[in-house]
RNA sequence: UCCGGGGUAGCUCAAUUCGGCAGAGCAGCGGACUGUUAAUCCGUUUGUUGUGGGUUCAAGUCCCACCCCCGGAGCCA
């Protein structure tokens, strides 16, 4: 017989017909009336579905009081309406299989809550709780919004290598790439003898796809990556991993507005669709770990973000009547207090500040006529921070070299980012969304490493 | 990397200012009861107190070093 998710037996109106579902039990009631309740999800929905599981099947006393929470088992039986208070149907086992026990001695999953931090240490184990599984199908429904989001407006998704010889943007430890021998590398002189190495030359994990994406729209007018980036930061904070997806937009013929827009239409997108396909995930995430979060994911869906240039964000600030850590000057870099307050305090909505003063972004970012701020843009949300990081890309080939020459990086490494400025060169602007901070953002959980199936940090590598 | 807080039973935690026999709930196990649903009730097992050193008659507790975790900062997405 034919197998059928939970979720689709949760809504059917077949009742009466036979059915046969497959899961893992969160938990076995047994009835000294001579049956035992199981309850049984496979992950496809938030619920389980309640089994019925009557004394008089043939391997009721040696095997189905032997199940305990994390076996694995099949059940064919009948599709019933239930006579309890807890759900609207149930299945009355015809036959129960029992494909693999887990012991109770061993098995480290409870009934009972267990804290995040020990379950990071069950990474292979957490999708079978409620939370986790809820996380997983959230992940996996902003994951396919953002394809929908972006290929209902005919955006090419594109597949940016994740070996680099470059330091894309001049900043952030990266991985290296190596099939030397790291204990003797061949060396000349006192160096290591990279021309011996794999690629011929010092190879890393990418930290953005962003300067090929940017090769990509300049000839294929808008595209997206969606892919893995890698960052060897020694940061430890609920905010950052070492590994982590990034969605990187380029679009060719926009500018810093345009680019705002998009990063606008797309983040409110991914949260109406979760709002949508995502309810019994949404409201238990609502229910036990943020309280506030159905009300907000709505209010972002359905209002504009406010726009605030760097500039304006600095006076907002400096009229502040709170006493921050670090002092507010125009021409330093917002701290993360500073945005709390923004988007936190003083508007309690998401932000875009644009326009940042030039020498604190990147050497790519497109140089305003009043020749100190770059048009660049962040957008921040309450609770997560900096969530969006974007700018108009600089299109002119002379004044670009000239940020590379002044930022102190190795131009010859640019010659073919430079090309792309000699040749047809257009305005165009894009950004780099964290996928793992929407999550984060989404759920409500509060520290990455709950937002993604294997997290990836400092000393954090075992599954 | 810096600052702060932690590491005690399988899990979550306690152990009185000022060192003095290491405990409880949950889970497990045994039993009772029940169309149950975080089931309930009775009974019961469980310890290299993160690691290594030191002080002391005596250290979970005090001192030193190290490891790891969490929060904040920095870096960023």
């Amino acid at each position: 017989m034919k197998r059928t998710l939970i979720k689709h037996v949760l809504e059917s109106d077949q009742i009466g017909g036979r059915v046969k579902v497959a899961g893992w039990v969160r938990t076995r009631r047994d009835s000294k009336g001579g049956f035992s309740f199981l309850e049984l999800n496979d992950g496809s929905s938030f619920a389980g579905v309640q089994i019925v599981v009557p004394g008089e099947i043939e391997n009721y006393e040696s095997e189905i009081l032997n199940v305990t929470i994390g076996s694995a088992v099949a059940v064919t039986g009948e599709l019933v309406e239930s006579p309890g208070s807890g759900q609207r149907v149930e299945i009355h086992a015809g036959n129960v299989h029992v494909y693999g026990y887990a012991d109770p001695d061993d098995y480290p999953l409870q009934k009972k809550q267990i804290g995040f931090e020990r379950l990071r240490e069950l990474a292979h184990l957490r999708p079978r709780t409620n939370t986790f599984g809820a996380m997983a199908r959230v992940r996996n429904a902003l994951a396919y919004a953002t394809h929908r989001f972006y290929q209902e407006r005919d955006f090419l998704y594109l597949h940016t290598p994740m070996i680099t010889a470059s330091d894309a943007e001049g900043a952030g430890e990266m991985f290296q790439v190596t099939t030397l021998d790291v204990g003797a590398p061949p060396r000349v002189d006192d160096a290591v003898d990279y021309s011996q190495d794999f690629f011929g030359r010092p190879t890393f994990l990418t930290v953005s796809g962003q300067l090929e994406a940017e090769a990509y729209a300049l000839a294929l007018d808008r595209v997206y990556t969606f892919g893995p980036t890698f960052r060897a930061e020694n940061s430890n904070t609920r905010r950052h991993l070492a590994e982590f997806w990034m969605i990187e937009p380029e679009v060719a013929f926009a500018d810093l507005s345009d680019n705002a827009d998009l990063a606008e239409a797309y983040v409110r997108y991914l949260f109406q669709y979760i709002l949508d396909h995502c309810s019994t995930d949404l409201e238990f995430f609502n229910k036990w770990v943020d309280d506030g979060l159905l009300a907000r994911l709505d209010s972002i869906a359905s209002a504009d973000f406010r726009r605030i240039t760097y500039t304006d964000a600095v006076e907002v600030l400096s009229k502040a009547e709170v006493a921050f850590d670090y002092p507010v000057d125009w021409g330093v870099d917002l701290q993360s207090e500073h945005e709390r307050y923004l988007t936190e305090v003083a508007f309690e909505q998401p932000l875009i500040v644009t326009d940042y003063p030039s020498d604190i972004k990147a050497f790519y970012m497109r140089r305003n006529d009043d020749g100190k701020t770059v048009a660049a843009m962040d957008v921040l949300v309450p609770g997560v921070g900096e969530i969006v990081g974007g700018s108009q890309r600089e299109e002119r080939h002379d004044v670009l070299y000239e940020s590379i020459v002044a930022k102190g990086l190795p131009v010859d490494d640019y010659w073919w980012y430079l090309d792309l400025r000699r040749f047809g060169s257009v305005p165009h602007a894009g950004f780099g969304l964290g996928f793992g901070r929407i999550v984060q953002f989404a759920t409500g959980m509060q520290n990455i490493r709950d937002a993604i199936p294997f997290p990836r940090t400092p000393n954090s590598a075992e599954f």
